[in-house]
DNA sequence: AGCACGCCGACT
DNA sequence: GTCGGCGTGCTC
């Protein structure tokens, strides 16, 4: 017998199938690991495939040296979905394959966490002199039962514990033992549903991919653990995604309340040997329900009755460093792999999905109405040029301190609203409030610092930084981007007495610090939360009734053609946090753009209204879903190979261009916008293709590419950053 | 990726 | 003469 093998090494060069001999005693499955002989040295590798005939030069096949398990790690639905994966998004075999296992079981080292206890021996007189005080008292304590190595040595010291062992009158033994991750316990709350909630329940049954579009607060979570209840009854196993942001501990722990063990949760804060254990507790079948971020898409549940992505339109769920993948692409094979529901939920559907569900491709339903019955607090939009022209420069409107000052005299909370990106920024008129956009791209430059210019990250052109307005000549242009930071110490001044907290990427590093912040949030009445996207989600406060967003347009004039969606998506959320409360929430919009459709939609929580107005939009600008962005990007340290290869692959493209001429809506090949990371210089060909023949030509464009170089380039559809 | 093979410069 | 530089190519 023969196999096929991947090794598991993640170069272009070995990005193929291996063949190898099976020795006559060895019974191997597919998807098994094992140990090859490969060019000298002995390497890991996953076997692929089981054939009784070899392919490959006899005489050089060799033979498979040793299995690493003896059950197949990659189960058969998972290595349909390597090649599905590998041939969609251009990546490596076992790149791909490694998303498939937990960390800690790579690299041969699968490690089990064996504990060492301690117990007596049995039937056997104990001697020991009268000094010896420490063992005395462990042979007291052991006489009530066995006891931890860890324990007795911290306790009673590990001289005592070894002496004892080697008198013979305690023995050892190990065991391995599950990292069940802590959970906060909670009661299991069933909520009496609404008719809209039966009859999305009803609906979703069969095999396909389901749109729940439901506005804040209408009970999805609800439905979720409905149709888990309903799929579990059935026999099956269930996947819920959800946004590593949102991975909070209520969520969790109402789902450990309904479903008890069967839950095996897989989020960031794991450590690598809790994560190996929920994983092999799915992988066994003792777990049944695998909740997670993007990542627990893989999880290796067999027999799945449903797969639910919430907050579909989150942009986590794209992963953009290698290798990169869509889950929604992943989840849709292994829905229809086992012939079962996909159920995107939102309240702010991506355009792309809303748009499949318009085509019916995708089946929506809709829950209009909130769980609770209570409307939706009402937003008002501050005009910041206004308040600039009236002699108020500072970041917060006079609106905003007079909501402010109320929420603090009634003793109550709110929370401020930052929505910084990044660190790019854009160039705004305070007057006008023009901002300085791309002539040919029609998206918002971004300041570079580093070289003092403005730059469009789409097709790489430069301008120089304005001094003036073009619009209106104002002096009073500027890129202006505050911080929480800011925000906290402007907030200090105003209201010294008043507990003001800070939440985001810089506070929350340390391991529980989200939750001792909102822990502390909690009692302090009255006080202001200051984050950014974080304090977006999932966090319900009885007493804030108010929500100020700072500068929307922050998000808005990011170089993205999805920078208003966005924008609309996060304003909705926010917004969402202000209607808990028993008492009326308000929501306070400061922006320098107050005629942007965005804003109009978003403040009376117009899905579909904005929905209408964007897909026009992306028609006439020709963005997804009309068009499909391509960036091939080719980095290396030495700046002539780079651009000797960027000048070969561009050539042959634009062969491709001729033969597909009305396919190309752009294509070019420049300096990437930041042309230097990491010492490696950064080039860049980008093309814009019509969705039509957009797969061949994506493909037909990876071959010309991989065939000219020998390492490997980043091939990106539709990426979220071009920097 | 890593390791061997291979063809040119300064050294025990 | 040979020790070693890292360019090219192969690994079932």
């Amino acid at each position: 017998m023969y196999c096929e093998v991947i090794i598991d090494q993640d170069a272009k060069a070995l990005d193929r199938v291996f063949e190898y001999k099976l020795p006559n005693d060895m019974i191997l499955h597919e998807g098994c690991r094992v140990y090859v002989p490969f060019g000298g040295r002995t390497l890991q590798g996953f076997v692929i495939k089981i054939k009784d005939k070899c392919d490959y030069d006899e005489s050089k096949v060799k033979e498979v040296i040793s299995k690493i398990e003896d059950y197949p790690v990659v189960k058969k639905e998972m290595l349909e979905l390597m090649a599905f994966m590998a041939d969609k998004n251009h990546l490596k075999l076992a790149s791909v394959l490694r998303l498939f296992l937990p960390a800690e079981m790579r690299e041969g080292k699968v490690k089990e966490l064996l504990v060492t206890y301690y117990s007596l021996v049995e039937n056997c007189e104990i001697i020991l002199s009268k000094s010896a005080k420490k063992q005395q008292e462990i042979v007291e304590v052991l006489k009530g039962g066995r006891l931890a190595s860890a324990i007795l040595c911290d306790k009673y010291g590990a001289s005592a514990v070894k002496a004892l062992y080697e008198k013979g009158y305690i023995k050892k033994e190990k065991e391995e033992t599950k990292r069940t991750p802590f959970v906060l316990m909670a009661e299991d709350k069933r909520v009496i549903l609404n008719e809209n909630q039966r009859n999305a329940i009803e609906a979703i049954k069969e095999n396909k991919t389901y749109l729940l579009h439901g506005v804040t607060g209408s009970g999805k979570t609800e439905i979720y653990m409905n149709l888990i209840e309903k799929v579990l009854s059935e026999n099956k196993n269930a996947i819920m995604l959800v946004p590593e942001i949102s991975l909070t501990p209520q969520i969790m722990s109402n789902f450990k309340a309904r479903f008890g063990e069967a839950v095996a949760l897989l989020h960031s804060g794991l450590s690598a040997g809790e994560r190996f254990d929920e994983w092999k507790r799915l992988f066994k079948g003792e777990a049944r329900i695998a909740i997670g971020a993007r990542s627990a898409i893989f999880a290796p549940l067999e027999n799945l009755g449903i797969i639910i992505i919430d907050e579909e339109h989150e942009a986590s769920y794209i992963s953009e460093s290698n290798p990169r993948y869509d889950t929604h692409d992943v989840a849709t094979f292994r829905a229809r792999y086992n012939s079962c529901p996909l159920v995107l939920g939102s309240a702010t559907p991506s355009i792309d999905t809303y748009e499949s569900a318009k085509r019916e491709k995708i089946e929506l339903i809709e829950l209009p109405v909130r769980a609770n019955g209570k409307p939706l607090p009402p937003v008002q939009i501050v005009d910041m040029m206004n308040e600039f022209r009236m002699g108020n420069g500072d970041m917060f409107s006079n609106q905003l301190l007079a909501e402010l000052y109320n929420v603090i005299n009634n003793k109550k909370q709110a929370m401020i609203f930052l929505n910084r990106r990044g660190y790019s920024s854009f160039m705004r008129c305070r007057e006008c409030g023009y901002i300085a956009k791309c002539a040919d791209c029609d998206v918002s430059l971004v300041y570079h610092r580093e070289d003092n210019r403005l730059k469009c990250h789409y097709c790489g052109k430069q301008y120089k930084v304005l001094s003036k307005c073009p619009n209106c000549g104002s002096d009073k242009i500027k890129q202006g981007a505050v911080g929480t930071e800011q925000v906290v110490a402007r907030l200090k001044e105003y209201f010294p007495e008043v507990k003001i907290l800070r939440m985001d990427n810089d506070t929350t590093s340390t391991k529980n610090a989200h939750q001792k912040i909102l822990s502390e949030f909690k009692e302090a009445k009255p006080g202001i939360l200051v984050g950014t996207q974080m304090i977006a989600k999932g966090h319900d406060f009885e007493d804030v009734i108010l929500v100020g967003i700072v500068d929307a347009d922050q998000s808005l004039y990011h170089t993205d053609y999805r920078s208003t969606e966005r924008t609309f998506q996060l304003i909705t959320q926010v917004a969402g946090r202000a209607g808990r409360s028993e008492s009326e929430g308000k929501v306070i919009l400061q922006t320098y753009s107050p005629k942007h459709y965005v804003y109009k939609f978003a403040s009376n929580y117009d899905y579909k209204g904005f929905y209408r107005k964007e897909i026009n939009i992306r028609e006439t600008s020709q963005f997804s879903p009309y068009a499909r962005l391509v960036r091939i990007l080719f980095s290396d340290f030495d700046e002539n190979y780079v651009r000797e290869m960027l000048k070969i692959c561009y050539t042959e493209i634009e062969q491709l261009k001729e033969k597909y001429k009305d396919d190309f809506i752009y294509l070019d090949a420049m300096k990437s916008p930041i042309k230097r990371i990491q010492d490696k210089f950064r080039y860049q060909i980008m093309m814009r293709l019509r969705p039509e023949h957009a797969d061949e030509i994506e493909n037909e464009a990876f071959k010309i590419v991989d065939r000219a170089t020998k390492k490997s380039v980043f091939f990106e559809v539709n990426p979220q950053n071009l920097s």
